[in-house]
Formats: structure tokens, sequence, C-alpha cells
DNA sequence: TCTTGAACCTCTAGTCACTAGAGAGATTAG
DNA sequence: CTAATCTCTCTAGTGACTAGAGGTTCAAGA
């Protein structure tokens, strides 16, 4: 049995975030010592790299408490899952999109400023007060 | 003069949020009417305009205020305001690598998942679990 | 067995950038 | 003058944590 501290060690997840993540359901409820700390096994550590590991890619927590309720009924069909992936998939190809026109007017709004006038007639501020001088269409 | 309701109309930004700029500070206190609603002039909607462009470029508030900072100060250099557009490129710029790290593994793990068989070997969810069979660095 | 210090407990509050809603007062058009 | 709309302040909620206070438990060494 792990205590929370070996199991943030092993895991990489921070302590009151595991404390966190039980509270709201995405871990359950741990066992507990005589004196009420809480004790891991190593399925405990399995879900929380789960967790991890979609945090790391992106999804959010709800997402994955729907993907560990699929986990949890292995005689369900899949596709759900491959839905959820794809879904996320997509939120990010968006988000990315979205990324490379800001980039693209940043850069556009920096090359403008040489930094040798005042900020009077800076070319920074100006164009952001300015949307309609936008080269894309950045929302 | 504006009521705070013909200034959201014009700037496009949402009466509470309004309030919320003036409460942090990010807008000035707004003269009142003989009955205490906030009233606005134009410079009031210029600087609400650079704000919300300035929000859709992905600056913070608190990037914002530096920069509301540097234009109260027509006088001095505008290299600051040049750099921090350039942090905030390279910040925009730096996420979307990530991001398209992200993608790759998302489109990796959506393509294993066909769909046909159960939760119990799905390749989504056995991706989600292992973090070593990715092929990128994302974080 | 006792002690010490690290690790643990719960609880509250803070982060960012808003959003939602209650209940009361102000303004404006007819 | 009235009705409808707008505005006021205040509190609380969002997501995904993080920080800190004040108290308890554990494990290792003497």
């Amino acid at each position: 049995m792990l205590s929370i501290g070996m199991l943030s060690k092993r895991s990489g997840v921070k302590v009151p975030t595991i404390r966190y993540y039980e509270e709201i359901g995405i871990l359950n409820e741990a066992e507990r010592s005589a004196g009420n700390q809480r004790r891991y096994r190593d399925s405990d550590l399995e879900r929380l790299a789960f967790v991890k590991h979609a945090r790391q890619l992106g999804f959010s927590l709800d997402g994955i408490a729907n993907l560990i309720a699929l986990q949890e009924h292995p005689d369900r069909s899949c596709a759900e899952a491959g839905e959820l992936a794809r879904a996320q998939r997509q939120l990010v190809k968006d988000k990315i999109v979205r990324l490379q026109r800001l980039e693209q007017e940043l850069t556009r709004i920096s090359d403008g400023c040489t930094g040798q006038g005042t900020t009077g007639d800076c070319y920074v501020l100006s164009s952001l007060g300015d949307h309609g001088a936008c080269v894309t269409d950045h929302e």
C-alpha cells in the first residue's frame, strides 16, 4: 500500500491534486489507515497515470470521467472512446488554426516596431487599438 | 455620454465584463449620472476597443495593463511595447508547437480505433494509459 | 519506549477572466 | 404617470488546480 506522498512521487501528480481528483470523483475514495491517512494500491497508480496522460493530451477532467466510465465496462463497444478521441483531436486542430492566425498578426505587429520611436506613435500600440488593420480573421 | 449598455453594444464587450474591467483597474472609474449610473465618453470606447483587441490576440489582462501604462506615457520609448508584443508572439509560437505534437498523438490514437471491438481491448483507452507508446514529447 | 521531524489530515481562500442571478433603484418612451 | 427596460451592487460559480493555517499521524533512530 502506498501513502499519498509515494503515489505522488511515482505518478508525478502533486499531492493536493490527487486529493482534488478524489473530491471530484475522478479517483475512487482511497482506503484509510488506522490514523485516517489515505492508502493506495497499484491499480490507483494506473488510474492516475491514465488521468495524467489524458490531461497532457488536452482532455478535460469531464472528458476523462467519460473515458473512465467506458473503461469500467470492458464489454461495451469501444466506438465511443474513438469518438471522444477524434473530438479531442478536432478541438486541438481548431485551436492550432486560431493560434496560427494570431501568430501572423503578432508577427506583423512586432515587425512594425523598430524600438526607435516613442510610444506616442508606436506601431504596436496603434495596431492593438485598431482591429481593422489586421490581415486575418482572428475572431 | 454613453450608458454602459450603449458602450457594450458599440464595443462588443458585455456589460458585466466592462464593470469587471473597471473593478480591476483596466478601465478608469466611470463618471456617474445623478442616479449613480455609469456614463462614458468616446475615449472610453477607444480604450475598450484596445483591450478587446489585445485580448483577442491572447494578451493577459496583466499584460494589457502594462501596455496601457505605456500608452499613457507618449514620450517614453516604444521599445518596451515591441518587447511585450514579441514575448506574446513567442508564447503563441510555443503553444502551437505543443498543440501540433498533441495532434500527432491524438491522430495516432484515434486511427488505431476501428470501433469494432469492445472497450476491454480498446486501443484508445490503452494508449491513454501508456505514455510510453507516444511518439512525441508532449511534455 | 520515547522523541523528533517529516508527512499527512481538513478546511478555507486564492488564481484568471469572466458569467449568472437576486433584488432594488434609475431612466426613457408613450 | 406608468410600464418596460436598463442599471445598480452583491454574492457565488466556472475549471483545474495551488497555497496556507492549524492540527494529527507515522516511521526511524536513540
